[in-house]
DNA sequence: AGCGGATGTACAG
DNA sequence: TGTACCTCCGCTT
């Protein structure tokens, strides 16, 4: 499910259902059991997200600090919450409302001093409004590594996953093997203006749409289509399907063990 | 019933 | 660079 968008979606929506409230956390599964019960009835005062990793801070007792992963989830409900499955690594839960988070790679306490080491090691967030593209710059514009690659490094920019990663390149027109340093900085510039915008058009829909208004279907007259994610994009998993603009085949290919999809048409050398 | 994948990361060598 | 981990879903038998 998650790129940063989802994250920070998530991140707001603990906070509509949990924020100020004495909340009763549970760990059904058991992995998270002992931090639980220092956590439980204690009251949320915030829920923050950087890239694609979810602080949820209850004052006195530290963060509950959670990543996804590739296949974590975290579903929310109404009162009253059904008994949980076993793999519910952690419930939260008042009279109103509860959440259920399934098969995280990360579900942890951990002190402010943590959390900032974690914040520390990433890059800067495009849906963070205070951070600094030109940070993520200083590590583009010297590497001899694919921008491909660069983008996935949470070091160098963080929150951008496999979508996105795909999308900016093909609306952009960057060939995804250039190096980072034989991109212009007016390209970087692009590219992180345009995260901006895509990502947090991401969390207000809880999907990734990058499609311009001009190659939706109804504009240029083709079947709809959306990709299991549920949202309408131009290359990402379109292998061997036909460019939505040029008409030529999309190329897939394995870079750093994920799936890099791109047209070499439309996208340049 | 059993498989292969999937919007991710960390660690070993 | 390869592998392990976490879960769910859709496809194949």
């Amino acid at each position: 499910m998650p790129e940063g968008h989802t994250i920070h979606r998530l991140a707001a929506d603990h906070r509509d259902r949990f924020l100020d409230q004495a909340t009763r956390v549970t760990s059904p599964q058991g992995k998270f059991s002992d931090s639980a019960a220092l956590l439980d009835g204690q009251r949320l005062t915030e829920a923050e997200a950087h890239g694609k990793h979810l602080f949820l801070g209850f004052a006195d007792t530290g963060w509950v600090h959670i990543h996804l992963g590739l296949f974590g989830k975290l579903g929310f409900g109404t009162a009253p919450a059904p008994p949980p499955t076993d793999t519910v690594r952690l419930r939260l839960r008042t009279d109103a409302a509860y959440a259920d988070l399934r098969g995280p790679t990360t579900c942890a306490l951990i002190t402010d001093a943590e959390k900032q080491a974690i914040h520390d090691r990433l890059g800067p967030d495009p849906l963070r409004h205070a951070d600094d593209p030109d940070r993520a710059w200083h590590r583009v514009s010297r590497s001899r590594t694919t921008i491909a690659a660069l983008l996935m490094d949470q070091k160098v920019i963080a929150g951008v996953g496999n979508v996105y990663r795909a999308e900016v390149l093909f609306r952009h027109g960057i060939d995804p093997y250039r190096t980072g340093r034989d991109l212009t900085p007016a390209e970087w510039t692009a590219i992180w203006t345009d995260l901006v915008a895509l990502m947090r058009e991401g969390v207000r829909l809880n999907r990734i749409d990058t499609v311009r208004p001009e190659h939706t279907p109804e504009a240029m007259g083709r079947p709809p289509r959306v990709d299991d994610h549920g949202g309408e994009v131009y290359v990402y998993r379109r292998a061997h399907q036909p460019c939505h603009i040029c008409g030529g085949e999309i190329r897939t290919a394995d870079l750093a063990a994920r799936n890099l999809f791109w047209c070499p048409t439309c996208q340049r050398r």
